[in-house]
DNA sequence: GAGTGGTCTAGACCACGCC
DNA sequence: GCGTGGTCTAGACCACTCA
């Protein structure tokens, strides 16, 4: 029994989702108008739109103004969170590419903005930074399959970017930490905090959420072998389509 | 400017954002009645409604039906999420009202059952169980200065805790992975696993969730040194009081 | 311009908490 | 019983997309 519903667009919401985990309705696919749907159940349209508010919001389904609400897909994207650290040696640091390939989706790149500017307050204390300092941000949007699903921010110290290939808007071969391995930083420690929020308007045009979806705020703050601060990147992630993992010893 | 609101229930949720990061409205304080801020907004109620839902959705307020809605406490409790890796020696493993004490709240924690039950089959999937095989569930509540935070459900292959503390309801000194060591079980790798999900009836009835609010699902398998899963445990806890945290060495 | 969602008002009735 | 939210309907107008 599925059914403990009281409200009647919380009802119009179960089934709707049901019909989604049958597949009746694939991922892709245009659920039903509000006006169909309303005179399909016999409600107004303010139940039927307060029902498929509730699906946005979980992540099933993406409300487009003047487009109708798609399915979305629902496979989650997993990240091995740990990747960079668990590779020994140096070797292999894993990258978006291989990562998302791994995982059947098509994993692509776009670098939105590479520049310097004074950073926020936060950033600025994690990089212990005077209030004066400047850093290089590298801006970017993680996609799979085309779709944007991640965006990852990276601030450097502008005494250490500047001149640097960190400072030039192309992407790096490896990731950002191969390319500060490139610069002879090496890394004794990564500090990470991960965090759920509201997304800020910028964030919702960028990845395109519906209303009432929330993001994931995953921190990463890397300390170089004198454990000074020198790289903070902020990824910020649909709440409902990653999923994070950690492999850990025992022991450290 | 925070200005950038279009709709009505936006701007009246933007006024009252700010009130309360303001501090013109203390957390625990009770927000005026939707009638009260419908007249003095000049607009519906309806629309003040989506407003106050807006903010219990990003978990700023808590509507409680019949009594209002009152400004929720909002310090974030922070999870050193491998603190009990980072103990060197198994010497003194992190405990709950510790960890929750050094950040200056009261923790405490309750029992809500001990079972011995068919598991789901995610988690006897993740112990390496057979479909007839049995576990003891140990399902406990932690709070926070009293509030419900976290739901903590741990799963044990019943050959293994039957007949032990583990299958007592009673708390354990020291947590679960410390009572396990007192078993004799020495731990090789911990796995584990975050995701951010719409939480279930149940779950956000004993977490006194709002309406909207979301939940992070937090995931921990435990391998003894066989490389054998002993331990799984759920953690379910409010999406917007709750922050992860992980200090990791550069090489493992 | 047709179709679809976004929002708002007006008004009503119900359900819960509490005195 | 009163006060407070929860929900629903009816109806209207707006804004965006696409042909």
């Amino acid at each position: 029994m599925t059914e403990g519903s009281f409200s009647r667009y919380r009802q119009v919401a179960d089934r709707l989702r049901a019909a989604i985990a049958r597949g009746d309705v694939q991922p892709g696919q245009q659920l039903p108008s509000e006006d169909t749907l309303a005179a399909e159940y016999g409600l107004h349209r303010t139940t039927i739109n307060k029902a498929v508010r509730l699906l946005a919001a979980e992540g099933l389904v993406d409300m487009e103004h003047g487009r109708g609400s798609r399915v979305r897909e629902q496979r989650p994207l997993i990240h091995t969170s740990a990747s960079y650290v668990t590779s020994a040696g140096g070797a292999e640091r894993a990258q978006w590419s291989s990562e998302v390939q791994r995982q059947g989706f098509t994993g692509t790149q776009d670098v939105r903005s590479v520049e310097v500017e004074t950073p926020p307050a936060e950033v600025a204390g994690l990089l212990g930074l005077d209030d004066d300092e400047q850093v290089v941000v590298r801006r970017r949007t993680m996609l799979a399959d085309g779709e944007p699903i991640q965006l990852a921010d990276s601030y450097y110290p502008a005494s250490l970017a500047n001149g640097t290939e960190l400072a030039e808007h192309a992407r790096m071969a490896g990731g950002t930490i191969a390319a500060l391995e490139r610069l002879g930083v090496r890394f004794r420690r990564f500090h990470e905090r991960i965090r759920v929020r509201v997304p800020t308007r910028e964030e919702a045009g960028l990845l395109g959420l519906s209303p009432g979806q929330q993001v994931i705020q995953y921190t990463r703050v890397a300390y170089d072998a004198e454990d000074r601060p020198v790289e903070v990147t902020d990824h910020v992630m649909t709440a409902d389509r990653n999923v994070l993992t950690y492999d850990l010893p025992a022991f450290l």
